[in-house]
DNA sequence: ACCCAATTGAAATTTAATCTCAATTTCAGT
DNA sequence: ACTGAAATTGAGATTAAATTTCAATTGGGT
C-alpha cells in the first residue's frame, strides 16, 4: 500500500525504485513508533536489509515530500520521525522526565488554528505542536520523593 | 528591569554576575526581535561588549532558565531565541517562501490546550506551536507568476 | 586584601546532517 | 535480454551548531 504510493511519488519524479529505498520504506513501516534517523539505520542493517546511512537520509527527505513520513519533533539533538500510515494528523505532549511520547488530536484545536491563519491572511500548510511537561506517572514519583 | 530579574536569578543560583553575561543580557535586550546564537555573538563583539561564543551559549541557557528568553523556534539547522520583556506568550507562523516570522495568541487556543492535558493527566509546562505556510505576500507573488 | 569557587576563552570535540565522487544500478528504448 | 544514459549508492570527508576542556582569570563574601 504504501509501495505503491511511493511507487507513483518516485515515477511522478522520475526517480528510481532502488533496493536501498525499498529497505528504508519497509523499515519504516515495519511498526507503529516514532524514530530517529540513526535508529533506523540501525535497524535496517539488524534486519539484514542494505542502506548507507546516507541513502537513509536521503530516502527519509523523499519519504516526508511524497508525504507518507511526517517530521514529527526536533528534539536538542536532531530529529524525530513517525510513519503516516492509518495514522492522522496528531500532536505530542513529551514528558520531560522520561521522554514518553503522548499523541493527541483535538477539532477544535485544529479548527482555531484555520481561523488563526484566515484572520492573519496566511495560508497554512502544516504545523507542528509540542507540549512539554511531566507525565502522570512522573509527577507521582516527584509526590513521592519528597 | 530584566537586570534585576537576572540579578537575582544569578544569586539564588549562587552564580556570578560577570561582565560577559552582562553584555549578553544587554544585548538580548536592545531590540525587540527574534535572534540565533551566532548574530548575537556578532552583534556583541560589535557594539564593543565582549563576550565569546561559548560564554554567549552558556548565558543563553541560563536566561531561558530563569524565563527572560524564549527558544521560539527550531529550524532544520540551529535554535531561534526571543527575549520575553513586555512580550506575552505567543505562537509563531512562518512563512516557507520568505522566513517572515508572524506572532499570534489566542487565548482560546491555550485553554483547549489545557483541556487537553487534563484528559491526559498531563502537567503541561510549555509549548510551541510553529505553523508553517505562505504569507500573504508570497501567496500574492506567486499567483502573479503564473 | 585574601581566597576560592565560579567563570572565561580558545580550541578541541561531539554529533546530526549533508556533500563528494568514483563505482554501481536502474530502466527506457531497442 | 542488451545497452547506455542518467540516477543512485556508500565510505568517508565536510559542515555547522552546540558543548566540553582546562589553564588562566575574576567576582564577591569574609
Amino acid at each position: 500500500m504504501e509501495q505503491k504510493i511511493f511507487r507513483e511519488f518516485l515515477g511522478q519524479k522520475g526517480l528510481k525504485l532502488t533496493r536501498e529505498r525499498m529497505s528504508v520504506l519497509r523499515e519504516v513501516f515495519s511498526f507503529h513508533d516514532h524514530f530517529d534517523p540513526e535508529n533506523l539505520y540501525l535497524r535496517i542493517r539488524e534486519s539484514g536489509l542494505k542502506a548507507s546511512r546516507a541513502s537513509v537520509y536521503r530516502t527519509l527527505s523523499l519519504l516526508v515530500e511524497s508525504g507518507l513520513v511526517r517530521k514529527a519533533i526536533r528534539t536538542e539533538r536532531g530529529s524525530i520521525y513517525e510513519h503516516r500510515f492509518g495514522h492522522g494528523h496528531h500532536d505530542h505532549m513529551i514528558c520531560d522526565s522520561c521522554g514518553q511520547i503522548i499523541e493527541f488530536y483535538s477539532e477544535k484545536l485544529e479548527n482555531i488554528q484555520d481561523e488563526i491563519c484566515n484572520k492573519n491572511k496566511f495560508n497554512g500548510v502544516s504545523h507542528t505542536l509540542e507540549i512539554r511537561g511531566i507525565c502522570e506517572k512522573c509527577g507521582k514519583q516527584a509526590g513521592k520523593r519528597r
